[in-house]
DNA sequence: CCACTGCTTCGGCGCCAGCCGAAGTGTCCG
DNA sequence: CGGACACTTCGGCTGGCGCCGAAGCAGTGG
């Protein structure tokens, strides 16, 4: 009687989703490395075949991509679009009247940090961006986010650079409703930026089989200095390697 | 192994949306008015005990309410963000390589002008986005949009407000990624405003049982003057007001 | 009171989507 | 070469879920 084409798209593409084997999978890969068929079979639960077929429709959906290699296959989210998708999938989880069930004590080391395809997520990233608008470094706001003058001066003196190429798409700073905390972590090109550096100066390590990230020493000091203890003097460019935030 | 719980928490809410029947529900409820069991039946394509079956579950997740009036019930999204997440899933599309197969002639009205939920999207919406922006009455950028003054200027004189609560946890502009055109139009508070705006003023008018809009005359006109001319007023260029770092 | 309508609950049916193991292809290694 | 490994394809099985029609339950109106 009316516009069925709506529906048949938004069922085509949720109804893939929608499988548990499939949605581990994708949750595996929101960890943002690339993963072998293998691999991912664990992830999922299934066997190696069923896997298979799995990745076939999550390839022909475009929702993932491959890179051969060997006699391994490497998949991973075709790009932080799907992860950003992923992510407001599962916090619309419980919009309902269900009363903010906390996800379970096991997912205590998701809860805390967690990677998110290529930012940060959980209560380090969410307590970072609250210290770095408290500092008047980026102003967050529900529909996005701004990076100061302060906070670029801040972000330079750091070695933290995102591209500032206007004509990509990709948002400089993403507001991200945290899933597990609710409030507001920082995504987009800054958020890459951001991990990268975490990465680098090792305030966080990845949990190798999961998305958790374990908070180094550094990582708290950095935290409880809004960033700026840990860079007290102006470092020289060093470390002006290729900073390569998403493409 | 591991986390499963993310996955069983995605999976669950994709798979609800990913039934075809429940997909229409969810897309006719899209349109932003309250419609009863029975017309959702319809919009359904299945029957009305089917139908039942699929609200309760709606109801369970809390992605749609309802209100009891007589012997009607009428369904309703559940709020602005299910909306949002519908229409993020619909762009998620075609992320991959199928190469942008237009959603066929047969919707061409819907890709002219259509309601979303509490805001306008299409063509039209897209097109006046564009003007608001061409104007300098808000600033459009990937991570949201902001209203400058001389918006505000305009919007007072129009008459159309907005929410300026500062607690509501909502955006006040909300850049929506145009389902079909691809291009941003104009969400949030502001973006309701402005449809409650353009439907008192008869620019559009709603299609009955579809969310296609019909664009009226008078709506071409405003369009046209980027709706100044409706309201001629001498706004002095202010713009460059709104720190925008990545320039 | 009864007839009519809107909606839900129930029981039964049928299909398809996911699952597995076995066999097939391609790659690496000794 | 032959054997181990990573992965895919194939065939066959099964359970769940979406579907319907009939019956039950309000609410409305004569």
């Amino acid at each position: 009687m009316t516009h069925f084409a709506s529906g048949i798209t938004l069922a085509t593409t949720a109804n893939l989703i929608g499988d548990v084997a499939r949605a581990n999978i994708l949750c595996a890969l929101t960890g943002g490395r690339a993963l072998t068929a293998g691999e991912l079979a664990l992830h999922a639960g299934v066997s190696a075949s069923t896997t298979s077929g799995h990745l076939s429709k999550l390839l022909d959906a475009g929702l993932v991509t491959v890179v051969k290699q060997g006699r391994h296959r490497y998949f991973r989210l075709s790009g932080p679009r799907v992860a950003d998708m992923l992510e407001t999938l599962m916090g619309a989880a419980d919009l309902g009247p269900t009363r903010h069930r906390p996800v379970g004590p096991r997912d205590e080391a998701l809860r805390r940090a967690r990677s998110c395809y290529d930012h940060m997520a959980g209560r380090f990233a969410v307590d970072l961006a609250e210290r770095l608008q408290a500092g008047g470094f980026v102003v967050l706001s529900d529909e996005g986010g701004t990076v100061t003058e302060a906070g670029s001066a801040l972000f330079g003196a750091l070695g933290i650079e995102f591209q500032t190429d206007k004509a990509n798409r990709r948002p400089l700073c993403r507001c991200c409703l945290d899933w597990s905390e609710r409030r507001f972590h920082i995504g987009g090109r800054l958020g890459a930026a951001l991990f990268a550096h975490a990465e680098r100066e090792k305030w966080v390590v990845r949990v190798s089989g999961s998305r958790a990230l374990r908070v180094t020493r550094a990582g708290e000091t950095a935290l409880a200095g809004g960033l700026v203890g840990s860079a007290p003097v102006a470092l020289p460019q060093t470390r002006r390697r290729n900073v390569r935030v998403s493409a």
